[in-house]
DNA sequence: CGGAAGGTGTTATTTCTTTCGCACTTCAGT
DNA sequence: ACTGAAGTGCGAAAGAAATAACACCTTCCG
């Protein structure tokens, strides 16, 4: 099993990486402004280097600055925090966790959205077969 | 809004409390026994108490130990968990995340649970009326 | 009684995080 | 050509987190 991303970053670290996850890719700039509590470019920029060095994350350059995205692909730490969050806060029972989202628990969800996760649950009965 | 837990712990202290939500309540030995690395006794202790300084766990005796658990209420601490991952990961999109749990991203579902939440679909319509 | 087992708190040390100053580069505009 | 704005890396200092040694208490059992 690959390692747990969360478990192994720091504070920031961790805060960092979910903004670029939020957004795809991102810059120095970017982040800086994502972040919660004020910090400097200089901070960032080296916390960002220190991400890349240790193969979180990787950049490319955009003219002049750097573009940073993870390495890992978005579907992969999906689906690790998603199995996170559903063994520590759910008894690892998807179906709970589902019922947390439909109950408005995260967001409410309007008619189409009803419909289309129907359609989805009648697909999943087809492969279940 | 309540700050968000995560943001605001260490490393393991994250880790700690994520034992402890999934155990529900736990001893120190417990929360040892969970944690991934190798600790002593006396460094969970410590971070035991200093979690429940901090007012995230709080603690009850049984017998003679300590038997610790999370100030906030499950119930709470989900929905912010959830919260956390499907603006992370599902573009703030729960349906997406339904959909990624329909799909197997975090384990299979059985014909029973897919009927339940078909239920549990049905009733969300209603009270979206 | 005496001592081993299993708890606990305090405290100090070490290690990791986090932050930022400073020097350097490139580009655009005057 | 000069200057300012926007980037970048390096390295060191300040702060927070993690670990463990030690002293102490209670219970159980020989």
């Amino acid at each position: 099993m690959a390692k747990a991303l969360h478990t192994n970053l720091s504070r920031r670290e961790r805060q960092i990486m979910d903004i670029v996850f939020r957004l795809g890719r991102a810059t120095a700039a970017e982040v800086m402004a994502a972040l919660p509590s004020d910090t400097t470019s200089s901070t960032v920029r080296t916390q960002l280097r220190v991400l890349e060095q240790k193969v979180h994350l990787r950049h490319e350059m955009d003219g002049l600055r750097f573009v940073y995205f993870p390495v890992v692909a978005r579907q992969t730490a999906r689906r690790s925090a998603l199995r996170h969050v559903v063994d520590t806060f759910f008894d690892g029972s998807p179906e709970k966790a589902v019922a947390a989202l439909l109950g408005g628990e995260a967001a409410r969800l309007s008619e189409d959205e009803l419909d289309r996760i129907a359609a989805l649950i009648a697909k999943a009965r087809e492969e279940d077969r």
